[in-house]
DNA sequence: CATGAATGAGCCTTCATTCAT
DNA sequence: AATGAATGAAGGCTCATTCAT
């Protein structure tokens, strides 16, 4: 498994481990041995025995900790966006100005898929198409981010070092989808290259593309009101 | 189905319908039949049963046309790789200037999602999850897309009106993801505004992170040169 | 298809080929059509289609002349029992005395086999295996062919070359028997080498096995009177 | 079934029944089954769906101890050709004598098939329709049961009781052919008789053919040095 | 708690047979 | 008579889920 780990971390330092701590560490073993799984095979084409496989349990062991399969998917995306959203907040709140929050969570949001990868292969890869099965928790997952977006950019309006015709709802949007598509080709990529270095360009043209003193200005093309 | 299918299209007025014809037919109502189910249910969990009583066959007729389940999906890519980016090419060829030719692009890649939306569900949903089965496809697809862009700024480069020191392997990437997660995002509204309202601002957006006579230019953030 | 045809021999030489030969001609050819096929892939492995593609007819065309696939095995070990059985006692009738008469049996049985080596391979296949289907076609057939050696026996026997303490039913058998094993042998190594080759040594050994004159006559072990 | 059934004899009296063992019976357990259904409809005609009935199994359980339906055919003739030869070796060494050996072997066939007639209608019928199947193991069960049979012959030849003149691997084949249409034409006719009975004047039969001392030795038919 | 053998519903696919042309 | 596209029943096989041990 990864050396950076988002299942069972920060353990608290007991002498003894509970029964209950045992069991935790098993959900959490059966969720990154089915992440991983699923990250190589989609989750249609993976099997309960070859996540049992992985996780070095039997198949009905599965069955104590999740209630179905589907349920495994659900909990690894309920169980992501408390983790990394914590983890964006947190590296938002270090930063004073709008530009340095963007390039925070933006880097941070790069950091967090280049070390886990098997996450970002089932993110990217399962998140559309099961869509039904995780609606809510991507729902969930995607407003969290967009709401962070969406305070920067309005903090920046504030603070006039951006735009204030943007169409802020399309704005965060796109944010959002430049940053997935970054992510996406490094995953198709293999993974092959430093994706955190894709960091600071892509908050530069960003930045270019919704700062304030543009010569555009007063002729705002993106007006608030439409509809999304 | 919708009004507006890119599937059969443009029958020449014959009088007599050939065998030919007929077969050619068929082909494309299975194709839309599968289209339309894959778009409910996610490639997965669709069943040739649920297609062949969509499209009003027997579940032995599918094999006639199609080698086996993945085929299908297979030639919907195949299929629309052709068709789609036909229809970018001429409404980019249209246009002079590198501004209007991106705006051309991205209006027409909206249009043609909003107006066939079995086909933009399936395509946000499968290109990734199935991206083992239609690798070659999506690459093809993919790469088309990211050389038109590319061409567009390279001619606004030339131009004077876009910067030149941007890092265009990222740019390119960075306004198909834009693109794609407005038209995810509609999606997954289930397609109730109107999708090619967003063309304009998106482009004014872009625009404004690419073009030229900005405060920072001559300090280059992205540069040419990196890895991807 | 081989030089010597079973199917469609002696065509009566008249100048017009009317509408009731063309049709037997048809019959012909989806018959060793079919008998091709069911030598390299055996009865139930073997499609319509590709009994049609061999023959040169559409898949629909062989319901014209045959009830279903079962029909083809069927006619093709009637048409077979007939046919070669003919030829068994023409050869037969030749000869005069027992041994000359069961050499020439023998001796035509391999030839037959030899000549068409497709009716070879289904023959030794799917006689066994679909004894249900055939069964009345192949009792018939034994029969013929274990009536005409009882008969070369008994003829013996009068005659004074073979012995009379024979168990007629268990000898015929076990004449056929070895015959047939014979060809199987063949078949089952290609048939590479010759097989009519074989007939006079086999002949030789049975005979030493029933003729008179044995030491041992006089305490007959295969007496007539039991069960089979 | 049948009192005398060749998969799982005895069973050690242990007290406890282990997993392993219950699993032993279960495979033991359809591979009768199995035999049981191919004797009565044949390989191709059989379902996996009466087998498991047959066995009192699911269907899905058949899976578990055989990789296909063809594995099941093949199991079959594996686990018999250890089965039955150690059996036929074993009587053969019982006696001195060529023609003891000979008469042991048959008579130990013919027993074998007629304790389990299953095993008998599968053996003659599928043995030839899916020879490449079960290429391998009906060759190297030919082959031991003709090796056995040419020693025999050998040992007599060298004992002086049967004639040097034999072309061997013509009479070993001829041997077994005898032998196997025997069960043949018992087997077709239900298993109504004593098989067993056919032994002794079988044995007659063949050792007259090949024993030394006929009028005709001298004049050998039979040399060796042929093809096959 | 843990196991993994057993289950059986359900799916993809084949192919004999039909029938409109 | 000939065609071959269309049909749909049937079968092999998989795999999520259960439950006795």
């Amino acid at each position: 498994m990864n050396a950076h780990s988002y299942f069972g971390g920060h353990r608290p330092g007991g002498a003894v481990i509970s029964q209950k701590e045992r069991n935790k560490a098993k959900y959490h073993l059966i969720l990154e041995a089915a992440v991983k799984v699923f990250a190589q095979q989609g989750f249609f084409q993976s099997t309960i025995s070859q996540i049992a496989r992985e996780a070095g349990v039997a198949d009905g062991t599965i069955y104590l900790y999740f209630k179905n399969k589907d349920d495994i998917l659900l909990q690894f995306f309920g169980y992501k966006t408390k983790q990394v959203f914590h983890s964006f907040r947190e590296e938002v709140d270090k930063a004073d100005s709008a530009r340095d929050k963007l390039r925070n969570l933006i880097r941070r949001h790069l950091e967090e898929f280049q070390n886990d990868k098997n996450m970002a292969v089932v993110y990217q890869a399962e998140a559309r198409s099961n869509s039904r099965l995780v609606e809510r928790q991507l729902q969930e997952m995607s407003k969290m981010y967009l709401d962070i977006t969406a305070e920067i950019i309005e903090q920046g309006q504030e603070e006039g070092q951006i735009r204030k015709d943007l169409y802020v709802s399309l704005v965060k949007r796109f944010i959002l989808g430049a940053v997935e598509e970054v992510i996406n080709t490094w995953v198709l990529s293999g993974g092959k290259y430093d994706l955190v270095s894709m960091a600071e360009p892509l908050v530069d043209l960003i930045f270019r593309g919704i700062r304030s003193g543009g010569a555009s200005e007063g002729q705002p093309s993106l007006q608030a009101g439409q509809t999304p």
